[in-house]
DNA sequence: TACAGCCGTTATCCCAGGTTAATGACGCGC
DNA sequence: GCGCGTCATTAACCTGGGATAACGGCTGTA
């Protein structure tokens, strides 16, 4: 665990897609944190079911969230970007159900297991804000639910990769078109309940269809437009969200 | 609208399944309390994307949470039950993400839309609580995306049976062996990504098997241990919840 | 240079589950 | 009593996507 980096140098925070918020609040926030943690590429960042003490937001890379079946059959439930906060089931409920692993090099920010009911006693507004995100979580988990229950597979994979590239881009990670895009063809897979081979299929038609350009670990989707209308996907532009 | 029911006399809060609360605590729900909503099996109780007013908890009945593709394809995400809270993430960003439609004849204990950020401003307890209900529910769809990723027809069929028979048996709806089971075949399918066809064809087996009986809307199950085996479902003893 | 792992790709085969359609049972309004 | 809608059930047929296998490229390492 390296030591904090203050809330006040945020790289993260600047950015459009974050509510902003008052000098009161980052400095109960920076007080909360204990830590920075690195994680490396694949590393476990929690265990599955493991009884955490730690609350996270992610400051740089990726991660997901993922749930397996005791014959090793694996689900990744959605997957995590800069910004978004881990481990608040755990802390919330007894231990943890799901897992969470790093699919880049990872910067954590970590918070005291009892920062989150502190933020409740002494600041509503960030508690109200960390409510948020889990009701913000679980909207995107719902969509999930909706791509693997009733889209085809072309649908669920055209809509996930708009899905991701919108969110890196609120992220700001868009660089000329494209998105750094560290998934596996097994983690799309196993994001979208499909097998490898099958999403290989997809991926391919997906090229040659001229929608989409991917590779070395790069996304580019010509027509956003289009592809939103392959994956029968469509949201509301998101409003500005909380951060930490 | 009815007249709100004073929350002392509920008849959810004796149950075992729910965390005791204080007196104050007793008295400040109540007085945010707003009153009773009744609603017929089928009715809409929210529609999906409205932009809503009010937060509700289900006092008694059967509702579900859904979401569809433009062309009617319906995906349930969980099923609600007497004790759980519906409409925040309404509350909390702009609009309802999903709709919400009865099962049964239903009673709403409703809040005014100012109820939330209130409790979050004088109760800390409740606050905590409400963000506790809603990491639950995030908890419930996380699994049925495993399900419905990972699991096969006939897994899927067993695992949410279980599952909705330990729920109802933790509010109180168990009558001598039995659950009343409101969903018809096409609920169990759109819950499942399913067809109803193959839901029928599952269901069948089921029955055949002797591991379930299920008829004018009553379910049984004779042996919950092996109906979890054929589902590989397996989840810890619930902890007491909050309620309201 | 060789070997081992990981990942992407493609082909072949095949089955779990979708689709369509028909039939019956039941309840409801008139 | 009649007609209609909802739901469960079953059969016949078909297809989207799973399973398996083989190959190639790349990277790390020894």
């Amino acid at each position: 665990m390296e030591p904090p980096i203050p809330c006040t140098g945020c790289p993260l925070r600047p950015l459009a897609a974050f509510k902003p918020v008052t000098a009161r609040e980052i400095a109960s926030i920076s007080a909360a944190k204990v830590g920075q943690r690195l994680c490396t590429t694949g590393a476990t960042i929690l265990a599955e079911g493991q009884a955490t003490t730690r609350v996270y937001v992610l400051l740089a890379g990726w991660a997901f969230r993922f749930k397996t079946l005791e014959d090793g059959r694996r689900q990744i439930l959605n997957f995590l970007l800069p910004g978004d906060m881990l481990g608040l089931q755990g802390e919330l409920l007894a231990n943890l159900p799901h897992g969470v692993e790093a699919l880049t090099e990872v910067n954590l920010c970590a918070f005291a297991a009892d920062a989150v009911p502190r933020f409740f006693g002494n600041h509503p507004g960030i508690a109200l804000d960390i409510t948020w995100l889990a009701a913000h979580e679980e909207r995107l988990v719902d969509d999930v639910v909706l791509s693997v229950g009733r889209r085809t597979a072309m649908e669920r994979v055209a809509a996930l990769l708009v899905h991701l590239f919108k969110r890196a881009a609120s992220a700001g990670l868009v660089e000329d078109g494209t998105i750094r895009f560290p998934l596996t063809q097994l983690h799309i897979a196993d994001a979208l309940g499909l097998s490898v081979v099958h999403t290989n299929r997809v991926l391919q038609r997906l090229r040659k269809g001229g929608f989409i350009r991917l590779d070395a670990q790069r996304l580019a989707i010509g027509d956003l437009r289009a592809m939103q209308r392959v994956g029968r996907y469509w949201e509301e532009p998101a409003p500005r969200r909380p951060l930490l």
